[in-house]
DNA sequence: GCCATTTTTGACCAGTTGGTTCAAAGCGTA
DNA sequence: TACGCTTTGAACCAACTGGTCAAAAATGGC
């Protein structure tokens, strides 16, 4: 008898489970928790919904599968952030890691937020421990930084939130963001003007005269 | 006979409107569009269902009158932007601006971020319409100001998009912005201190050395 | 090829949703 | 008081929702 792991997942339920996680982060990134359906990931999915519901207990399961798996991937730039590196080139790096996982993962990204704006009723606990703890630690970097004189005094905290909002802001906001610029630009060209922008203000605004 | 206005709405319908829109908000800026029932709006509104519906013609109906009535609130710190200002004053003051906002308008920013996040379907018109022009009309404005040298050069487009990133962030993740900070930061003690640290950030950021 | 187990599905269900019906109850005005 | 218009809510409806069930199909070890 297995107490802990009484069946190891087969390789057609680790597929299977892979292939509902990833349409139904298309169908919650689109529509939010509320206006997705079962009937609709099911059919991304490729899959009658019985057959989802015997890979996941329901839909709340399958929402919080990936909330949690997405946590970890997105908090690694914040963990990159090096003591041992020069400050100001750590923070460039890390806004423009950041930039990236908004031109890469969009879809991650709005899942998060839509949860976050929704209060986060499902990962509270998670942001109160596992997220407050690194950015108390990172926060505590940054102070160090600070009084050496490497980096412009300023509140740690506010500093890493202004990173994520600009950052995250290119893929919740992705639609606002072409309203304003126009058809004229391509992907491309977008993300190097916003992470030429983003760098400069904060190399910029934290370095010390 | 009047084509234009048949009936004009008596004090009574617009105070019942006004009751009904206000309930909305509430429920819509906490669930989300897909989240949200009429029946919520109704009991938080204090009437039947069938009475909000003798005033408004259905779900949509509210939700856009909701946020139709916001874009011009939303823009008006943005037109407060004076060419004849002092360039890194006027900026200082468009982002406490701004945060004011977010600060007593969190119900009003999420909602507006709910809509973009879905890829606002419903007011796209007005995104690349009136919203395009205006940032169209101010990029215009920051870009005479740095060609006079009297702001850093940098792309005003993004420079705006990440005013508004930074100061929405404290209305749209408020739920992670207090999970992070923990219980020991009162409402004003956050809003201050976010003001202290963009208004540096923006202004040492812009300032021309 | 046989059998136990895993995987898949069509049919179904109870609860909720946005929205309607219709008759009763206000309410201003003459 | 009597008349028309506005306002209200109990009951109702069709569509859709998340979720179940039992039986069929596929799979894999022998």
């Amino acid at each position: 008898m297995d107490a802990i792991s009484p069946k190891p997942p087969t390789r057609i339920q680790q597929e299977k489970r892979e292939r509902i996680l990833e349409a139904a982060l298309d169908v919650f990134s689109a529509h939010g928790f509320g206006g997705a359906t079962l009937d609709r990931i099911a059919q991304a999915a490729g899959m009658s919904k019985p057959n989802l519901l015997y890979y996941f207990r329901g839909k709340d399961d399958i929402y919080t599968a990936l909330i949690e798996r997405l946590l970890d991937r997105w908090l690694e730039p914040l963990r990159a952030l090096d003591p041992q590196g020069d400050p100001l080139q750590e923070i460039r790096a890390y806004v423009r890691r950041k930039l990236e996982m908004s031109r890469d993962y969009p879809r991650e990204s709005r899942l998060f937020a839509g949860e976050i704006l929704a209060g986060a009723p499902r990962i509270m606990p998670l942001l109160e421990g596992e997220l407050k703890e690194l950015v108390d630690d990172k926060a505590m970097l940054l102070e160090r930084w600070m009084a050496q004189g490497r980096l412009r005094a300023a509140d740690p905290r506010h500093l890493i939130f202004s990173v994520w909002a600009t950052t995250q802001h290119y893929a919740d906001f992705d639609a606002q963001v072409r309203a304003v610029l126009g058809p004229e630009w391509s992907d491309e060209e977008r993300f190097e003007a916003a992470a030429r922008f983003l760098e400069a203000l904060f190399a910029e605004g934290l370095r010390t005269r």
